[in-house]
DNA sequence: CAGAAAACTGTAAACGTTTACATCATCTCG
DNA sequence: CGAGATGATGTAAACGTTTACAGTTTTCTG
């Protein structure tokens, strides 16, 4: 086991060679290149005998075509990039999930990069997927239309995810942000609460400010009170959803709920409340927003506004793809994933059951919202 | 909002035409495109007002250099690939945050692709990554020495992160999964648990095997005995650790203990003795492995034997990086990530305090293991 | 059996870069 | 002043493919 292999180095038996082009096959085949490439792509064009013949060739000098080269006169890469704010937590991996696994069923790769998109961090990581990849699946909920027309070139295939909505020219998916709070928040006061906190993301993130809204639309229309007490900064992490609750269990009057605006700082409060002595829902009741798969098993489990997020992984890379195929349409779509508000344990509902949604009028059939 | 975006493409003002090449840049500066790479390169070798003029003339045009046709010639895409068995979960989502960002800070892109990587599948993604890396980070439980020599080009550079050991010419990253397992069992034993379960990794991943070997000869070490009934087969997932641990309570005499091969099947198992009306660590103790950041925040927070899983991908990242730096070196290191047991309420210790590793006998400053 | 069509294959250009080499001024120095 | 050095730029080849076009052979048709 801990042996030290021999340094020299060596082809091991039946390995395979580094660099075999298709020049090397079509001189084994003893065929042009043009043949060769033939034989291996477009198979009826050759034939059968000279097929045979190169693709035998190609397989036994292990033969992989130069992806790079390809595209380059294809001009097109099978790879699509995916541009993330981060990839901590459940919600970007499950997001990741989704895009992966359409893409790979497409014959597509992915070019994932995570960051914190301002406009140079942007701009640089479009400038090194230049000529990399055919389009683009974008989430920035701090993204603005004036970055965008900068940055991106004219006509390049984007989709944007979770991006604040402009007039950009690109199709893009969002959540249904203010829908899903205003559910959680209603239910809560109709639960009995007057005292309803809520544990905001990041300033300047869409989402977190459409869930914000939503929270407040739904207080005022309960009738409720909105003391700027009761509304704490957080960023969406765990770390975040513990020390809002904290600072939330100092107030003279302290809520009886408390929204968080995703399940990552939901996760976070119940174990500052848990920490101190406070029981949930008894004490305090919690309700999160996306559903990630953990909010099932967590003590209790949480009451979430749900997302199906892998689903917008899915829905992104299925919409660049159609674009792909039609580079020349030029109608942009805008689809909004709906939420459904799953109750569990944690609001502390008599029993646990699924809400309908807010607005039960459009009987839709499909999750989804299309605004063209 | 819902406003029907123009149909006709246009483009915006401003915005940024999509195939300008280093000829329209060079056109533009009135120089030879030659003259024009340099000035954008090694800007050395170029008077310095043509330079100038040539990154103006860039600059306004939005000149990007095309990626795939630069590393062509090249020959280096600065681009790795990473080929993981899955991507759920809090594990990968970690190792692939530790991997983007290292990658990223070396200024390298990543090309992920999830899958079970059986011989085809394997072959498949190599092929469609050829030619577009520079290298490959390799995370395969599965993996076979055979299925190595067949379908990685001699010489190419990869790094095997959580593979089974083999005389593979590669470098390769392991958890010490043996270590960490017994630690976690001879803890248990310790606390005086004389039947010890364990929830095991899905059958044949190396992981799960190590870690079972680890359970098998703590019991073994401690004096206890090892009844067939204690070994359930899960596969790593919540569900099988809510379904193992639900057989488990079936039993007639049924384990005051229980280690689960993950986190995530410890969570799972928690979830399970709860509704089952057992308290933990009161009626039934349990311990997890890797330690993944929830661990902290489930109630009971879960004791777990730690493993530092994002360096888990920055280091594999590093040791690629090193290899590419110096594709001549012939000699392979094979790297052990140390694990820590840490405590906490699942196991039902007096309290809560971090436990020497295993072999507390080599100081290591670092808990990174090299066997050369 | 001539001619045309079909089937097959080869030649070469193209994709967008980088870079070895050649060229041509301009300078330096004896 | 001329030779050599230096510095700036251009020409062209190369990277590994695909594919338009042209060429050659075979097959078909009347």
């Amino acid at each position: 086991m801990g042996r030290v292999p021999d340094p020299v180095r060596y082809a091991e038996p039946g390995s395979v060679e580094l660099t075999v082009t298709i020049k090397d096959v079509a001189r084994d085949a003893a065929v042009s290149i043009a043949t060769a490439s033939r034989a291996l792509n477009r198979t009826d064009l050759v034939a059968p005998q000279t097929r045979d013949r190169v693709r035998e060739a190609a397989a036994r000098l292990h033969y992989t075509p130069h992806g790079g080269a390809r595209s380059l006169i294809t001009r097109r890469t099978h790879t699509i990039g995916v541009l993330l704010p981060d990839l901590y937590g459940e919600f970007f991996s499950e997001v990741m999930r989704g895009i992966d696994q359409t893409a790979q069923r497409a014959g597509f790769q992915c070019i994932v990069s995570s960051a914190r998109h301002s406009g140079p961090t942007l701009e640089a990581a479009l400038r090194a997927m230049r000529g990399r990849v055919d389009g683009l699946v974008l989430m920035s909920p701090e993204f603005t239309r004036e970055l965008s027309t900068r940055t991106l070139p004219a006509g390049f295939p984007v989709v944007l995810l979770n991006c604040p909505p402009s007039e950009t020219p690109h199709d893009s998916l969002n959540i249904e942000n203010y829908d899903g709070a205003y559910s959680m928040v209603r239910h809560l006061a109709g639960l009995g609460h007057h005292r309803i906190a809520i544990l905001t993301g990041a300033a300047g993130n869409f989402d977190a400010a459409e869930r914000l809204r939503g929270y407040r639309a739904a207080l005022l229309d309960a009738g409720l009170p909105s003391p700027a007490e009761l509304v704490v900064a957080g960023d969406f992490s765990e770390a975040a959803g513990e020390a809002g609750a904290r600072q939330l269990l100092q107030l003279a009057e302290r809520p009886t709920a408390i929204f968080a605006a995703n399940d990552g700082m939901a996760i976070g409060a119940l174990l500052a409340l848990r920490e101190a002595g406070l029981r949930v829902p008894e004490d305090i009741a919690i309700g999160g927003f996306d559903d990630i798969p953990m909010a099932r098993y967590v003590d209790p489990a949480l009451t979430s506004v749900h997302v199906d997020i892998s689903a917008l992984g899915e829905r992104a890379v299925a919409a660049l793809l159609s674009v792909l195929g039609h580079p020349a349409r030029r109608e942009f779509t805008r689809e909004t994933a709906a939420t459904t508000l799953v109750v569990r344990r944690s609001c502390g509902a008599r029993k646990a059951e699924s809400v309908p949604p807010v607005r039960p009028s459009a009987a839709r059939s499909s999750p989804w919202r299309e605004v063209v």
